[in-house]
RNA sequence: GGAGGUGUGGCUGAGUGGUUGAAGGCACUUGUCUUGAAAACAAGAGACCGUUUACGCGGUCCGUGAGUUCGAAUCUCACCGCCUCCGCCA
């Protein structure tokens, strides 16, 4: 089922829906253009008339099969059937061909098919790649030291909290042994962004500030599998270039890159009911990403590591609904940066730049003094039915309709590069660090010295 | 790792080669009855693809895939999942 090489091999129904395609040629052709993708609607739907014709001659050759088997069936005159049953040898010889030539069509469509990205949304802006977002909003104050600011992996060596060295020889570079009041700070971190995302008079009061019309019900927490099946990973839309994921071909497993892997296939092959929805969960695990070609960038401390664990929201709803769920995600992503009083701004992903299953992506750099820049920390992906399509997550409306679901995820916690944040924008002149007021209580101290 | 068992529609559960997309039950929807509800009775209801203005028609789907056969839920093989026992580990 698997191939060992290249993308494992997926047979179910698929992606945008290729009867969208037909009807809205133009518009998918503009957005797989504007997404920079090189693939070829027009040839895609050459092959697709290709594959309804032989399609349904097949089908008239199942019914005429189909036919003759019911009328065998109760033919009671021995040497009729058995001139039936010749008959039909010669028509099951046509329909073996036909179906072959089938089979190598749907394959060849499947390939590309697979190869279309969502199509992104009308305000996403134009662009290649990161230069391309727009800032859409700023908050905070970047502090201001009287000494010059140090990065985060010189004070975490000096604290003995961070120690990348002896992790290198251990296991490899990209690794780290966090330490200390550092492994306090993750799970502090943790338990309170967990408060926020199951108070629900909180999340409402979230909601209403952003200025959105809804009523939240609570976050389901969620510890997911951290493995998980090639083939899922397809429909995930998140198999992309294997050399991105760690593979275990002898058991047909991989790692996963983010929660969202294993908590966006939870519902596989489900139809919810309208009044299930929206369904929201926060899972916890950690991510595991093999950062093949950055070779060279971000080698330094834990900004960039095959390793981390993340605190991350997915989000199942109505379709109407996903625009305003990616809001309200959005929304609790800020909420807990100004908890923490982290100056960031949030950008509007352009087109280029943004995710394979994305139509609409928010990102949220968080300031970083050391380096004395902004520095992703936060990720918000609308990808409306684009994966649900392809996990078959549906929704039977009230009017007995049956459509793809819309699924967000987002980031709600990245712990190196929150710590990170934190680290450089609460350190002082002698390399301590402030621990952030909400984080005192959990942690039991004012600094980490 | 060894031995055995098992996988049918939302659930349960019949069905071991021939008009079986699949009996029965539960749940569901709509009627009748009722002041209303319950109960009872009657009828209806799967998903996907193609085709049709529509009614409809055709095809596919009984864990997944491949095979045997004129014909497969039923036979064969592989894989996946679940259960029981033994071993091992926590």
């Amino acid at each position: 089922m698997v191939a060992r090489e290249g993308v494992p091999l997926y047979t179910g129904s698929i992606m945008l829906d290729i009867k969208f395609i037909r009807e809205n040629k133009d518009i998918v052709k503009a957005g797989v253009k504007k997404k920079k993708s090189d693939i070829d609607i027009d040839a895609l739907l050459a092959l697709d008339e290709k594959r309804l014709g032989i399609m349904s001659r097949t089908e008239i050759l199942r019914s005429e099969q189909n036919k003759m088997s019911a009328s065998i069936a109760v033919e009671k005159d021995f040497n009729a059937r058995q001139q039936m049953i010749s008959e039909m040898k010669l028509v099951k010889d046509e329909f073996k061909e036909k179906e072959e030539e089938l089979e190598k069509i749907m394959a060849e469509w499947q390939t590309m098919m697979l190869k279309i990205p969502n199509i992104p949304s009308v305000d996403t802006p134009e662009g290649t790649d990161e230069t391309g977002n727009q800032v859409i909003r700023e908050w905070g104050e970047k502090p201001e030291f009287p000494f010059v600011p140090k990065e985060h992996f010189e004070l975490g060596k000096a604290l003995g909290i961070i120690d990348t060295e002896t992790a290198a020889d251990v296991a490899s570079s990209r690794f780290s042994y966090l330490k200390g009041d550092l492994v306090l700070l993750q799970f502090a971190l943790i338990q309170m962004c967990l408060e926020i995302l199951t108070n629900e008079e909180l999340l409402a009061s979230i909601a209403r500030d952003a200025g959105l019309s809804m009523v939240p019900s609570s976050f389901v927490p969620v510890i997911p599998p951290v493995f998980v099946r090639p083939l899922v990973q397809v429909k995930m839309a998140r198999y992309l270039t294997p050399d991105d994921h760690y593979l275990f071909p002898n058991d047909d497993l991989m790692l996963i890159g983010s929660a969202e892997h294993t908590l966006g296939a939870m519902h596989m092959n489900k139809i919810f009911e309208e009044s299930e929805l929206p369904i929201r969960y926060a899972g916890y695990s950690t991510a595991f990403r093999r950062e093949a070609g950055t070779s060279g960038r971000d080698t330094n401390g834990i900004l960039r590591q095959h390793q981390f664990d993340k605190l991350e929201m997915e989000v199942f709803s109505l379709p109407e609904n996903s625009a305003q769920e990616q809001n309200f995600l959005v929304a609790i992503q800020e909420y807990v940066l100004k908890t923490l009083q982290l100056p960031y701004q949030v950008l509007l992903v352009c087109a280029g730049d943004m995710g394979f299953p994305d139509n609409r992506q928010i990102d949220i750099n968080t300031w970083m003094p050391g380096q004395n820049r902004y520095r992703e920390t936060h990720s918000s992906d609308s990808t409306g039915g684009f994966q649900s399509r392809r996990l078959n997550t549906r929704v039977r409306r009230k009017d007995g309709k049956i459509e793809p679901v819309h699924m967000n995820d987002a980031t709600v916690v990245a712990i190196g590069r929150t710590l990170i944040a934190i680290m450089e924008n609460y350190q002082q002149a002698d390399g301590s660090i402030k621990v952030p007021d909400v984080l005192k209580k959990y942690i039991g101290k004012d600094v980490i010295s």
